[in-house]
DNA sequence: TAGTTCCGAAACTAGTAGTTCCGTATGATG
DNA sequence: CATCATACGGAACTACTAGTTTCGGAACTA
């Protein structure tokens, strides 16, 4: 057995996980989900089939894994201000959602994923739990500045802000510039019931 | 050529057209969108393949139109007040997205549709647009009572409203149960800049 | 050296979207 | 009634794709 994780034989290449995820991600903004083809991923990363088949199960794993890949979980320095700090995390999600390839992406797989448990908990454990976990700091930071009276729903909150993101790209076909402000100004509302500082008309 | 929209020979069977979206939509909802085949559908509603491909131009396109189909613009009574409207409005959308396989129908083919042209603009004018309408019309009401001082971009509402649900049910997978009313309190509060009556705690 | 796992490549299976054709049914027109 | 155009269910058919298996060979461990 050997040491742990160090398994007998060849080990894999990480060049061709890389070589895997940057194709993916290129046909994908090409051709979309729809139109990726396990064959076209292979061709283009110059490997074979049973090198992809070897690492992910299926093509939405593929897919989900390649878009997911490398979204570290950033923490967001304390910019000092509750509206501060949210139009920085609204700008992070804007720029992660804001290739079209990339929420394409995540709508389908979101779509498909359906009930299968397994995705589903790898999805949430990925992706979902540090993202709210770092809405939560921001919101505990305020909490303690006085900012806030009592600390809000993390996951409504987060709801709010990657739903609007999304609703935004992919059902009106809006362009993200200026998105972020806005988001962050109506959050910035709705959570301390007092509209920001600076400009004084609407949302 | 007869009469405008009346051509020569046998005419469509209405029920045709009603059995492939009954099919459709039972069968989104047993085997979800991936699990859809037209060999199925066209099984289920008792049709040939003929048939549905005579009235869709292909599988997405028909998911869609059994998911979109009788979506009517319900017209919102006046509740009196912003918060009652916007509850009205939350839980009228919290219920349309509620069944997971309408969501999930929907969120593959945002997804899938991509940058088709047609299909886009059909969407947009056949959904979005009247909910958009929707919220406007509660917004302007809300406006006249002097709860707004400014009005809002409505299609940002709609993004927050439609998005929040979506992320909710989808990514969280949580209940729908209790949603449209801490959603319509944390609207309430982002558009008026005050915590709505009643119950002091956050969001 | 022996055993295990990896690699690219190619052949293969199984299943689905979409098309085409058949014989028949249905309604409009003359 | 006769004709024409289209719709109908059904079945056969094409083209394509996900996923599996197999191959000779390479890389690493023990």
């Amino acid at each position: 057995m050997a040491i742990e994780g160090q398994r007998a034989g060849r080990p894999r290449d990480d060049r061709v996980d890389a070589a895997i995820v940057a194709a993916t991600r290129e046909l994908l903004a090409e051709v979309g989900y729809a139109g990726l083809t396990m064959d076209a991923v292979a061709a283009r990363a110059g490997v074979g089939k049973g090198a992809i088949y070897r690492r992910h199960a299926a093509k939405a794993e593929m897919a989900f894994a390649a878009t997911v890949y490398g979204m570290d979980p950033r923490t967001f320095a304390d910019t000092g201000s509750l509206l501060g700090d949210l139009t920085a995390l609204a700008e992070a999600v804007a720029g992660d959602l804001g290739d079209p390839a990339a929420s394409r992406a995540i709508m389908s797989l979101l779509g498909e994923i359906g009930d299968d448990t397994a995705s589903v908990a790898q999805f949430l454990k990925a992706c979902v739990e540090p993202e709210v976990a770092r809405h939560l700091e921001i919101l505990e930071r305020a909490a303690d500045r006085g900012e806030l009276a009592a600390p809000p729903d993390a996951e409504l909150v987060h709801s709010v802000v990657g739903g609007t993101v999304m609703a935004w790209l992919l059902v009106h076909h809006r362009a993200p510039d200026g998105l972020a402000e806005k988001l962050a100004r109506f959050m910035h509302a709705a959570l301390t019931g007092a509209a920001p500082p600076r400009e004084s008309d609407g949302v």
